[in-house]
DNA sequence: GTCTATATGTGGATAGAC
DNA sequence: GTCTATCCACATATAGAC
């Protein structure tokens, strides 16, 4: 009820501090030992403010979760007025869903790429409590765009549409973590990979804006692309076996 | 040397159950108590056995990564055998590289899903030890193929082609890794995912050739999606606008 | 090769003074 | 709200008997 008013930044810190350790280490290799001290705030602190470590996850990502969920709603709404009763074109869907996360890998004030890292690689972390976690912040957003896909894609199984934004969940996440093989075996450097530009130029914002520059046209890709051919069922597929293998092309 | 003779089956079991335990709970989370305990071995087994708990995940992978790199290889071997000088088909080296894995799946005795499953999740782990361990293990794997693709798009920049295998490695790992937001909140049952075959029929072997069959389109479609605008640069863009924007489509 | 016992460190959490 | 001091569970690893 009461604002607190001695509340001074210390929580603010310990979220900032923990944001970017729990995402170069993983939540299990980050102590709150760590986390207070880099913080320079006592070690009690981090229970007073929030309860416990795990209570502390979930805050840091409340945080940054809460607009983009309102923020991708807000985006579905203004699309799904434009074009009331009709269907959206599955490139408009993706942008509202993929740009608007990637466009907070370009503002600091949204946590930036810390913030997508830390979310591509605890969206894969098996504890039991985050993906409890996960479920209930996604849940809405997800259903409205699944449904939304549902609605422009009609020929499409629903089943279909399920795995491959599963698919592009995955290719998302697996790039924005960036914790991977390929850029160390490679040896393709982060500048490289964002494009031609001068080294001097590169920064965070930059490689958040390239990503969605090149991330975009694959996932509208892998979502437009013909449906798989089954082997086993082996139902009845006399109608021209053309017609499967053709590509999804509902006007992009 | 000389052969040993008591070695029974303890080293087989430890990385049996530490494969499926390090799958269900990840490296920090898993402890050396968990993984004795329920392989009904001495706690002392482990070090005496493999070193330590770092060795023994790297014990654990190299077991099925060695056939795995083996065979990823002697496929793309095979498949340049057959066009001698030429390049191959995109779908052709997908195939090889994805495929190859996939069908781990259906095979229990070279881990199954289980080892998977483990795979997808732990490539993004950011213990620098197991980062330095994948780049070693896949840095052949990955140079041929990433050559291979060049070749097969020539017109295609290497830069670009990178990003992309990027992006086809996250969507196969999250949707192998399982652990995601999706099957959760969708309510979508494993069984229903994978197709409309019985309950009863179902199981890791016929998961897996669902998976490959949903993602190989997936993948392809993706990989020869437009390539994509860049804005800033602004480089003299004059030639044909309707070029870039047409889609790859080297004879698939 | 296997076992017990133990060394040695670190984890998260809290009680209670200020 | 902040701090010190401390509890206690549990981690990995090893020494040394069998």
């Amino acid at each position: 009820m009461s604002e607190q008013k001695t509340n001074s930044d210390t929580r603010e810190r310990i979220l900032d501090i923990a944001e970017r350790l729990f995402m170069e280490n993983g939540y299990e290799a980050t102590s709150m030992r760590m986390i207070t001290g880099a913080a320079e705030v006592n070690l009690a602190a981090v229970n007073y403010h929030f309860g416990s470590k795990e209570a502390l996850l979930r805050e840091v990502f409340r945080r940054r979760l809460g607009w983009l969920n309102e923020e991708r709603l807000r985006a579905l709404d203004r699309l799904e007025q434009q074009v009331v009763g009709g269907a959206l074109k599955p490139s408009q869907i993706l942008e509202a869903f993929f740009g608007t996360l990637l466009r907070m890998g370009e503002n600091p004030a949204l946590g930036g790429m810390t913030f997508l890292r830390l979310l591509g690689r605890t969206l894969t972390e098996p504890a039991e409590f985050i993906q409890t976690f996960f479920a209930g912040e996604y849940a809405e957003v997800i259903e409205r765009y699944k449904r939304a896909l549902y609605r422009a894609l009609p020929d499409v199984p629903q089943a279909e549409i399920v795995w491959r934004l599963h698919f592009m969940l995955g290719a998302m996440s697996y790039a924005i973590a960036g914790t991977d093989v390929l850029r160390v075996v490679t040896g393709v450097e982060v500048g490289d990979l964002a494009g031609e530009m001068p080294a001097e130029e590169f920064d965070d914002s930059a490689f958040a804006r390239r990503l969605a520059q090149r991330l975009m046209p694959f996932l509208l890709g892998g979502l437009r692309a013909p449906l798989p051919q089954f082997d086993e069922p082996a139902v009845k597929q006399k109608e021209s076996p053309e017609k499967a293998a053709r590509e999804i092309r509902p006007e992009i």
